[in-house]
RNA sequence: GGGCGAGUGGCGGAAUUGGCAGACGCGCAGGCUUCAGGUGCCUGUGUCCGCAAGGACGUGGGGGUUCAAGUCCCCCCUCGCCCACCA
């Protein structure tokens, strides 16, 4: 490392370099902290002290994504966005604004527990120290955050609040027609004058409630809960002993964290009822002023799709039907065969003993030969459910499949059409069920192919595109090398009530489905992607659950009055590792702590025995709501005071939907964290504790820091700091290694310590750095060698107001001449607009220019 | 396979609305300071031709609209991110 800044015996006493900048730097901070410098006043509360003097400013709220506190510390590309909020929350508050800002940390989740595992160390004696660490690296970077406001999630303060909102999800009902969550004692008084019929899966005969015995009337009423116990197909983790969120599995099967694979298995957990939100997740988007691309993500995860749910009747099962959803309802008449989910709960029910005669050999493929319908079934199921995900991409999109032996009619045309089971149709969508129109649909046709059945076209396709592919106007579509899946006139769809013949297909739809209602054989329907949240993990270092359960296994909500339910002290953190193979039901670390898990509460009834929920809250509960403790984190009796949140979330004159005025941080949050603290908090709000419908008004991804990273012969990354250049090739101790930049992190070994940093620069030379590499939503590449371009500006620009032999300031109050007065005024228009629009990078460019002309008339002045 | 975004000097990047392409910084070259190195300061630096004045070319490639295109339209190429059998 070259000494670009010690001083030297030829330095100048008042150069500004890495010495004084530091000397600089620890004065300030330590005065900030003194003089209590951006403690920022509430209108009321604890913390309201010197509001008066600022109540007449308009308020900001300028929010970071705040960080996991890791036993790494910080390297240079976390503060990325933390500067850029600090110098936009600065601005701001010197143009007159009562700007909040503060900094919090994410401190439950698995590293410190894994740390935990191997050291035998307690959580929270490394969560403690890594936040002491990370908060001394962010305070010596300057930032301009409320101390008093700083919260971790795994304070007990806070996460007896954490608790408290998922009591308001258990104590909540979500209802359909006012399109709002309820409290379930609402729902009670509705069920009870008979308001409200106990429609539920608990209830399968519609049976009213005053004819319901009291654990039928729990079960129903359990089964309206935002939060409810579920036995479900989750996805088990062996090697992380847990089960995860959908989010948390990446595409390949595996888990997002820690890349183990991942299994499908009916577990029971908690859940909590996004699903119910889906309408206006997606739809408040448009309130967001939100990157675009982000907004996107959402709405495809959300994966609203319009169209129709049609029952087929199964032919020999009097009134048994297979519901399916479809997208394309115009297309019905063409439905040749069915497909359900291998995990289709009718499939037991319908299949039967023997095949029909004459089944078509290619219907029981592989699976089928020599074998039974039932064992047929059994056989593609195993065959279904050992496939991971990977090998399901490996294989490509190869249809597999078996005909289970019955048929379905479509009730358009009256056809017996066979039912197949196939992997390609998931039992998490729609209704676990297809209805195939070969002609129209490219999966279907595929299928089709595989086991020779029928293709009926009843789309018309366009010339051209039979023109393309060398067909006849009239080609049947057995003859086409593909679905044709566009928009078209209906053919061949037609019966004695109903004809789509010659209609485009917006109008054939709404029509098949007037006639489908008018029937009773289907309605128009909607269908999301979401899913409803898997909130239970099997792990010690999380938030435990307010829930108890009785001797019969029944759930109890613990009263507020019972919270905080803390974390109990033990020393075994190790979750039980199972093989993948394993049934025996996962065993959370905190059901070993017995003294904790069997209690004896008086919930009403009396004192009696429970055992304690022992599973945790997954990582995401804690970062659902702490923008709203930030705002009033010391109140010991609500999440947050409502005058103190309609004053920083509404503010005055603030947009529809409201919330912080500005969220900074990575894109890699698109779907899980912000899906996930916009669901509470229209949660909390339709239960009247936040006033506004969404969270975050203004959101903005900054980029990531990449740097170059080296790999040996291996293929393994070496530390990039010991790697060397020599005639375009490098080289890590002798060996010649292999460059390919990545993101700045510990996985790629090219991490840069801020501390560094400020040890040869100083701070601000950072932040400054920083601001300058690119706009704040680009990634961008690290480089030291540039940062002295930054720092030699700040050295020149310090030169021009103080004598660097004395220490004397010599400012120049009036520009020497009209075009440096011009130029001072272009520069205060052109770094106002552009920090309001957080484009950093080019205000800094005009303040060098700007100091660049100073610099010269400094000059021919001589010296001040 | 689908969606979104991006391609500008040796490098990071500028360029409100279609109006002098390359601001600002790094690097590089030369000079001043210095015994020397470094620091600091000054000058130059898109490419090609030219001693120079000057000229030609130039924003991934090809075409188009326009008095005028990095910017708008069409086709193609490359890279990045996200989703991925969603009925």
């Amino acid at each position: 490392m070259t000494e670009t800044s010690t001083s030297s015996p030829e330095t100048p006493a008042f150069r500004y370099n890495a010495a004084l900048a530091n000397r600089i730097e620890a004065k300030w901070q330590d005065r900030w902290d003194a003089e209590h410098t951006f403690w920022t006043p509430n209108p009321t509360g604890a913390l309201a002290d010197g509001f008066a003097e600022v109540a007449d400013r308009r308020k900001l709220y300028v929010l970071d994504m705040f960080p996991y506190p890791s036993g790494t510390g910080l390297h240079v590309g976390h503060p990325l966005g933390y500067i850029g909020t600090d110098v936009y929350a600065r601005f701001m508050r010197m143009r007159g604004h009562n700007v909040l800002h503060a900094m919090g940390y994410d401190a439950f989740g698995l590293p410190a527990e894994q740390y935990a595992v191997q050291t035998g160390q307690h959580p929270r004696a490394t969560t403690e120290a890594n936040v002491a660490n990370m908060r001394r690296q962010l305070r010596a970077l300057g930032l301009g955050h409320d101390p008093r406001r700083s919260i971790a999630t795994t304070d007990v303060d806070y996460y007896r609040w954490t608790q408290w909102i998922f009591l308001q999800l258990y104590g909540a009902w979500y209802d359909d027609s006012q399109e709002r969550a309820r409290p379930i004692a609402e729902l009670l008084e509705e069920l009870e004058d008979g308001r409200r019929n106990p429609e539920s899966e608990a209830n399968p005969d519609a049976r009213p409630w005053r004819e319901l015995d009291g654990d039928t009337r729990r079960a129903v009423v359990d089964s309206y809960r935002l939060a409810y116990l579920d036995e479900a197909l989750v996805n088990w983790c062996p090697a992380l002993g847990t089960v995860l969120a959908n989010e948390e599995v990446t595409p390949e099967g595996r888990s997002d964290r820690g890349n183990h694979p991942v299994f499908r298995r009916p577990l029971e957990q908690w859940m909590l009822r996004i699903t119910a939100y889906a309408d206006r997740l997606l739809g408040d988007l448009d309130l967001l002023d939100w990157p675009e691309s982000i907004k996107l993500m959402q709405r495809n995860w959300i994966g609203r799709s319009v169209g129709a749910e049609v029952g087929f009747p199964v032919e020999e099962h009097t009134g048994v039907d297979i519901d399916v959803f479809t997208t394309r309802p115009d297309t019905l008449f063409g439905a040749t065969y069915m497909v359900l989910a291998p995990e289709h709960p009718l499939i037991d029910q319908i299949v039967p003993d023997q095949w029909p005669e004459d089944t078509p050999f290619e219907w029981r493929g592989t699976f089928g030969l020599d074998k039974l319908p039932t064992e047929a079934v059994a056989s593609y199921r195993e065959f279904a459910a050992q496939k991971s995900e990977l090998e399901r991409q490996a294989e490509g999109r190869e249809k597999t499949g078996v005909f289970i032996g019955a048929f379905a009619n479509n009730p358009t045309n009256g056809w017996g059409i066979p039912v197949f089971i196939a992997d390609y149709v998931l039992m998490g969508y729609g209704t676990g069920a297809i209805m195939a129109v070969p002609a129209h649909d490219q999966r279907d046709f595929e299928f089709a192919d595989e086991f020779d059945l029928p293709v009926a076209g009843v789309v018309k396709p366009t010339e051209a595109w039979l023109r393309d592919r060398g067909l006849d106007e009239d080609a049947p579509a057995d003859e086409w090398p593909e679905a044709y899946t566009g928009d078209g006139i209906g053919m061949h769809s037609s019966n004695d009530a109903v004809s789509l013949d010659g209609l485009p297909m917006a109008e054939a739809m709404d029509r098949i489905i007037g006639w489908l209602e008018e029937v009773g054989a289907g309605e128009a329907a909607v269908t999301y992607k979401l899913r409803d949240w898997l909130f239970s993990r099997q792990r010690y270092w999380g938030e435990p659950f307010p829930m108890v359960y009785d001797a019969d296994g029944v759930p109890h909500a613990l009263p507020e009055s019972m919270l905080p339910v803390e974390l109990p002290e033990i020393t075994d953190f190790e979750p039980r590792i199972l093989d993948e193979h394993d049934t025996a039901l996962p065993e959370p670390p905190l059901a070993r702590a017995e003294d904790w898990v069997n209690v004896e509460l008086d919930l009403g009834e009396g004192m009696q025995r429970y055992r304690r929920e022992t599973n945790t809250m997954p990582q995401w509960a804690g970062s659902c709501w702490y923008y709203l403790r930030y705002l009033d984190p010391t109140n010991g009796d609500a999440v947050v005071d409502p005058e103190v949140e309609r004053y920083w979330m509404v503010g005055t004159g603030a947009p529809a939907a409201g919330g912080t005025d500005l969220y900074v941080g990575g894109a890699e949050h698109a779907v899980l964290h912000l899906l996930y603290a916009r669901f509470w908090h229209k949660v909390l709000y339709d239960l009247g504790y936040v006033s506004t419908p969404e969270p975050f008004h203004r959101l903005f991804n900054q980029g990531t820091i990449t740097a170059a990273a080296f790999t040996d012969e291996r293929g393994a990354y070496v530390e990039a700091a010991e790697v060397e250049e020599r005639d375009g090739s490098w080289f890590a101790a002798g060996v010649e290694v292999v460059r390919h930049d990545g993101k700045m992190g510990k996985s790629l070994k090219n991490a840069i310590a801020p501390d560094d940093i400020y040890r040869d620069y100083g701070a601000d030379t950072l932040r400054l750095y920083e601001m300058f590499m690119g706009p704040l939503d680009a990634s961008r590449p690290w480089s030291t060698q540039d940062i002295v371009g930054v720092h030699k500006f700040l050295q020149r620009f310090w030169r021009n107001v103080v004598d660097e032999d004395t220490g004397a300031l010599h400012v120049v109050d009036v520009p020497a001449d009209d075009d440096t007065r011009r130029l001072l005024h272009r520069t205060i228009a052109k770094v106002g607009h552009d920090m309001a629009e957080l484009e950093f990078n080019t205000a800094i460019a005009a303040l060098m220019e700007l100091n660049n002309r100073l610099t010269r008339v400094v000059q021919d002045e001589g010296s001040a």
